[in-house]
DNA sequence: TTAAATTTCGACTAGTAAGTCGATATATAA
DNA sequence: TTATATATCGACTTACTAGTCGAAATTTAA
């Protein structure tokens, strides 16, 4: 009686497709800048609507960025969880972020980027980002002496937006020249 | 009969005055965030007076980066001017910087991160700004394959803010450790 | 078919903040 | 002293936008 499976998983969509268009307007305006409304044309709902699934434009934005790292970090777990070496799991790692990434360059540019702009600190997502992070430390600090590790790395996890902004397909290609080598 | 020098040193000090105070709001509020109320009384005028001296809330945001680089830049020519060889003008002009940095942080800090937080291009202090990294490049350039330079330097002039915000002791004293075995 | 639950929405409200206005005060210069 | 130019200000206007409301459309389940 209360709601069927189908009914949640439509929800789901629907909150979605209001999160993509909302992607987009705070992309371009920002937070301060988005309007409701203008997030409503995008995703093609009423305004009204926008506040049946979300309590508050703030809440649409924590959504976002929440949604984006729980998702990252899923997929992250099951390249860790399948024990190999600490050497072969921190490249996983990388080569798992990176596909991510290029899947939803737009969301991830988002991701990495948003923090720095939004002050209210303790976030939900907060906790995935750091989880990501902690562990990509641990990783690298037991990695760290093996000799001929790209040069890039660690620009990479210090600054990962900055490397698939402007030396994503050099840093790749390194990556992968590298593997070879293994 | 039209004005005195006094009589434009005083403007210029007022304006001075509302500047000092907007930098304090903007930088806690940000540029959406902070309120012209606030910024009068911050700065110990009528919100009606700060539209006698500016023209919109743009305006006196656009005049903090504006004034700061031209001042830098002021600072840095006279460094330039004296033509010693490359390699010398480039570690002054670091330390010249590094100069302005040190007496006034709050401001630079506020110079070399707001950009990345502002969207309006074609601002008039970009081109201090571009002018600053530019010749800072040239001289970069001449000077780069001489070896033993500190390994900080490269990071200083991508991203000097960052340098210092989390590096800045340890750079200037890798500098200064440099500049004794010259 | 029909009643209850879910979803949708545009119009409305309330609050906020940029920018203006007109009046007043203060300095200047004759 | 007095007329003119400069400087100051709080109250007001105007525009905008987050969030609400109540009504209507649609879906569900009996």
């Amino acid at each position: 009686m209360p709601v069927s499976k189908r009914q949640l998983e439509e929800r789901e969509m629907r909150k979605e497709r209001i999160l993509t268009g909302a992607l987009e307007v705070f992309k371009s305006k920002g937070l301060e800048g988005a309007t409701m409304d203008e997030i409503a044309a995008e995703s093609g709902f009423g305004k009204a609507t926008l506040y049946y699934y979300f309590n508050s434009k703030e809440e649409v934005f924590a959504a976002i960025l929440t949604n984006g790292w729980q998702n990252l970090w899923s997929s992250l777990e099951s390249v860790i969880a399948d024990h190999k070496g600490p050497r072969q799991v921190f490249i996983n790692v990388l080569l798992k972020i990176a596909e991510n990434v290029r899947n939803r360059p737009g969301l991830y540019e988002f991701l990495f980027n948003a923090p720095k702009v939004v002050h209210f600190e303790e976030q939900p997502w907060r906790i995935y980002q750091n989880r990501m992070y902690g562990t990509l430390r641990v990783y690298w600090k037991t990695v760290y002496r093996q000799a001929n590790f790209p040069r890039l790395i660690p620009n990479f996890f210090l600054k990962p937006w900055a490397v698939f902004s402007w030396g994503w397909s050099s840093w790749e290609a390194e990556l992968n020249q590298y593997l070879k080598k293994t």
